[in-house]
DNA sequence: AATTGTGAACCTCTTCACAGCT
DNA sequence: AGCTGTGAAGAGGTTCACAATT
């Protein structure tokens, strides 16, 4: 029964990522038939605690019953609906290169409505060839095309020299939002979020825990 | 002359992935030829205060000359030695599917000294074949190849449904720190470290951010 | 004059603990 | 009795501001 609380002025990114989690989760026991979820269980399969569960969702309304727990199929809606994930989000792709091709290729986006609608390289010989259904235009037309299909988030997946620059472009072009496969730092364009998806840093991440042994939190 | 402190107790992972930044902006400056950097300028490269840059490394030791700012090479080292980033780590990957083929002729991990030394999968027309130079192995392979090239790092790239069954069987082979690219959440084994490299939980932050507007943090 | 290193202040996020529903 | 929602307490991380140093 979400009662919508005002607007919350800001949330963290860790609270939103954990958002998401839930999400899946009730994804899974949905299909399980499950009709409700305690926030004690709902926080065991996401590795947080129940207080943590209870506080993230009570930012954004009331969705549980007190004795009951959470009816899975209304928290999923309402979950949906905070992130945006009741709709379809298109997408384009910037670097047609070994990581780009793989994400074209990856399936599950367009299941979580992310659906890619085009992609784009410098090369000549990718360009008007089409990977996946998913057809490859050279970088001159990414402003028409952002514009004509109406595409706010950007996947980059260019190299790391090329990044920066690109995502100036992209930033032109109208993208409101860039995912950044590239490892290096981008200074953002003002109205674009940037976020980061960098294995290296997270595999260094790795070395330093085997090295110094142990990290803070997951 | 780096002065090495006591060893801290616990950095969070948040400031080891800024310091992995700060190594990869001193990679850069140093090609350049510049032969000191200040707090301010590593700052700047990488979105964060000069303030914190300080902080970051005065954890580790005391790097700077005050009046002049950090000795490029000898704090690129010193980063280095923190994170472990002065040797080389093999590293297996499981799951040779549209992903990890990605990642397997990804040519950035080895140069950064994370070498892929074996992929597993259990498609019978993958095994025997080899990516990128990388042999394919099947997964009964893995305690003895893992014992064999002395691997504690393993890139987990199958599809979620058998992500935890893996992440066990990695555990139980010897592997010590996973990078799970499965979008769910693992149940860690007793000793092993998990990061995540989560494509669609970062999709769904941008959504969230464009459908309600701005987010927490960068 | 410039810039580090760092205690203290500040802020944000997490956990506690319990009142209040069901 | 069971479990949520939440104010208050607690941790942890970031920024300030300035003495110390080159």
């Amino acid at each position: 029964m979400g009662t919508s609380k005002e607007v919350p002025t800001r949330i963290s990114g860790s609270s939103v990522r954990r958002l998401s989690r839930y999400y899946r989760t009730l994804d899974r026991v949905q299909k399980q038939g499950m009709s409700h979820i305690s926030s004690q269980e709902l926080a065991e399969r996401n590795g947080v605690t129940s207080a943590q569960v209870r506080k993230d969702l009570s930012t954004f309304g009331t969705f549980g019953k007190r004795g009951l727990g959470y009816p899975v199929d209304s928290l999923k809606d309402a979950i949906a609906g905070i992130l945006g994930l009741d709709r379809q989000w298109p997408v384009i792709l910037v670097g047609v290169g070994n990581i780009g091709q793989a994400l074209l290729r990856y399936g599950q986006f367009r299941r979580q409505g992310f659906h890619i609608v085009a992609g784009f390289d410098v090369a000549p010989d990718k360009i008007g060839t089409s990977i996946d259904g998913v057809p490859i235009y050279r970088m001159e037309r990414l402003p028409d095309l952002v514009a004509e299909k109406e595409v706010e988030i950007g996947i980059l997946s260019v190299p790391a020299p090329d990044a920066q620059a690109v995502c100036e472009r992209m930033g032109e072009a109208g993208i409101l939002a860039i995912l950044n496969c590239a490892p290096i730092t981008l200074e953002t364009p003002e109205g674009v979020t940037v976020r980061y998806e960098d294995m290296s840093i997270e595999l260094e991440t790795l070395s330093y825990a085997l090295t110094r042994g142990g990290l803070q939190e997951g």
